[in-house]
DNA sequence: GTCTATAGTTTGATAGAC
DNA sequence: GTCTATCAAACTATAGAC
């Protein structure tokens, strides 16, 4: 019997095909925006005729679908990168952690706008993720409310705040930022709001270091 | 001579059509979805053809900037309504006029979804407002600022991350409360985190009323 | 001011040859 | 798996009659 090919160089073309067109909408999406994506776009870029895609994906949502997949996915790589440093504040200096994660969170938002648009918007008419692609960003979400939850004895209130407070950053910095650095600056202070509110310590002034000075 | 007639019925037909144009616009935006506004179904609703629609808007984008100039006139007319009462609370207990007012923009933004995005989202490929549009917007934030400013001796950014707060707040609304009041009862929770930062003081606790209990 | 007719695009998707 | 050919639909906008 012949034994089985340690590689598959059919399934491995497939596959990057299938990146070069995910590639080709997110810079459509980064140049002109998330909605102007159209399939005779995509298939210019990869050197394709428009129906030609529909050998790799079934329709256009799909192609959607797997960009929110993505998007989520490297959301919890990036982070994945950075969770020693977190772990190791958690208990010594959960503010730092906090900073760090807000950071993280802000930054990433921040570097990409469709991206951020797909992610946590509803742009796209019609679209919905699928279970599948969802599944990343619930994972994400679930793992940041238990542990920064478990930094103190924060309500889950006061993470949905959190939350709220991070995005409206991100929203300031779209709305009226864009490529500056006036929200970022605002970042510590906001998250030090928060911290100080729900009685996180600080490592460098255990009370309140940021109300106003008199 | 022949007098001027008190009433222009022309004019007043014309004005009568241009708002049934505008609500059929409204309608489908929020049926459907802003950026699905398409100049036959405005027509359908009205009981015109779509081309008639040029004889009352040169464009479909003025349209959309008719909608857009409304909406932060409505905002305006919105806030005037509150504005005896907040200017009352003022001088005497500014952590209850901050208070109002937030919950007056949290409460318009929850309304209407499509309004919303249309006055602080850029979701219409290729819209922008025209100057005489803009002009309420910014009317409203100048005056915002100002009157917060004044409230304390407030900086501009903690003005913006105030405006961030309830944009962030309004965000998780619409991605995860739609109909609900979960993030409406975290909207004083969040503002007094702010107040407190800020320096704010309450008639009811001039501290910091909202520090974790210990 | 509203109509009909239509230009001129653009779009997502399918059929079938190779 | 990619192509050509094409469908069927939708869209904004203009021209010109009434």
């Amino acid at each position: 019997m012949l034994g089985t090919p340690k590689r598959d160089r059919v399934a491995e073309r497939r596959a990057a095909t299938r990146r070069e067109i995910l590639d080709a909408a997110w810079e459509i999406a980064r140049e002109s925006g998330l909605t102007q994506i159209t399939l005779r776009d995509v298939a210019d870029r990869v050197g394709m005729q428009a129906p030609s895609l529909y050998s790799h994906f079934p329709s256009k949502m799909a192609i959607y679908d797997a960009m929110f997949g993505e998007a989520w996915g490297e959301y919890e790589a990036t982070f994945a990168q950075l969770d020693g440093k977190v772990a190791a504040l958690e208990a010594d200096d959960p503010r730092a952690a906090m900073l760090l994660v807000s950071r993280h969170f802000y930054d990433f938002a921040v570097a990409d706008h469709p991206r951020y648009q797909l992610m946590n918007e509803r742009i796209v008419p019609g679209f919905e993720p699928s279970p599948e692609s969802y599944a990343p960003s619930v994972r994400v979400m679930e793992d940041g409310r238990s542990r920064i939850m478990a930094l103190g004895d924060i309500s889950e209130a006061d993470f949905t705040i959190w939350v709220s407070i991070l995005g409206g950053l991100v929203n300031q910095y779209f709305a009226n930022d864009q490529g500056g650095t006036r929200i970022h600056a605002l970042l510590a202070r906001a998250v030090d709001m928060w911290a100080d509110a729900v009685g996180l310590p600080s490592k460098s002034a255990p009370s309140s270091p940021h109300r106003r000075k008199r």
